[in-house]
DNA sequence: CGGGACACCTGCCTGC
DNA sequence: TGCAGGCAGGTGTCCC
């Protein structure tokens, strides 16, 4: 579910519902995410959502007293905007319920995702401190990467993943931005030139801005039951096609794990 | 310190 | 049909 693009769309979707809405209740039904769900996320009740917005996957619902209850979706995370009354169904862990008789329902199989509580006044959490730049921003730069991978021997598409060189590359799109900048995924991040940063840093723009667009039509029946997404699909070059021609030459498609990751490249048109 | 392995957890698909 | 095994879109932590 969950890389940059969708949970921008998610963002997208939910925010109408949230923004400018009182928060009458919050249910949760399991603590046991990614970090224990705080009890003090109750103080969230009867405030008014100001805003709801997005850095990197974290999603931030902004309240009226400071205060902050922040989402991530992990791997399997999905939220909803539902009427509070439906059922809950396998996995639905909590519930903020709105004054409008609305709830926004985050469901998650795995419990990789996080409901985080920032207390008003209080430091933003660590986990989104040491955060690098957005990608869609002009703070996201073909300078930054040649100058943060110098003489550094990782592959650049663990590069490219971490989060404290830029935020929301996630594999899906780390393997299409090395496919669209014609680099092998297992190049070592220093011994990328300057020329094809400034290609690479293009294709993550690109790619990441395009998933969203695309995202949209996802997100025109987003309210409902379960409109299941999958739009990507067509629009991928490399990912998830080993064995299969590259779009450009017709070579197989290969694929390797680097980091404990799926990845896929041509071997003609990646060097 | 950089780099890499591992952990968390459930669902789903594959192959025997 | 059943079951074991492997794999999955993320990311913090631990170990060398």
């Amino acid at each position: 579910m969950p890389e940059l693009p969708e949970v921008e769309v998610s963002r997208l979707g939910i925010a109408p519902y949230l923004e400018g809405a009182q928060i009458t209740g919050i249910i949760v039904r399991d603590r046991r995410l990614r970090w224990p769900v705080e009890e003090a996320l109750s103080d969230a009740v009867g405030q008014t959502v100001m805003a709801v917005n997005r850095r990197a996957k974290y999603l931030i619902i902004e309240l009226q007293s400071g205060g902050r209850i922040i989402l991530h979706l992990g791997m399997s995370g999905k939220l909803r905007v539902l009427d509070a009354a439906v059922p809950p169904i396998k996995h639905d862990h909590i519930d903020i319920v709105l004054a409008s008789g609305k709830c926004l329902r985050f469901n998650d199989p795995r419990r990789f995702g996080a409901c985080l509580w920032q207390a008003p006044g209080h430091e933003i959490p660590t986990q989104l401190s040491h955060l690098g730049p957005e990608p869609l921003t002009d703070d996201f730069t073909a300078d930054r990467l040649a100058l943060l991978s110098r003489g550094k021997q990782v592959a650049v598409k663990n590069f490219i993943m971490d989060n404290a060189v830029v935020v929301g590359v996630g594999n899906i799109y780390a393997n299409e931005a090395l496919f669209m900048a014609g680099i092998d995924p297992r190049r070592k991040a220093g011994k990328v030139s300057a020329t094809r940063y400034q290609q690479l840093t293009g294709a993550i723009k690109e790619v990441l801005a395009k998933a969203i667009q695309q995202g949209g039509t996802t997100l025109k029946d987003f309210t409902q039951t379960d409109g299941n997404p999958g739009y990507f699909k067509q629009s991928l070059s490399v990912y998830g096609r080993a064995g299969e021609p590259c779009i450009a030459c017709e070579t197989p498609i290969e694929s390797l794990t680097i980091g404990q990751r799926n990845t896929f490249y041509c071997p003609q048109c990646q060097r």
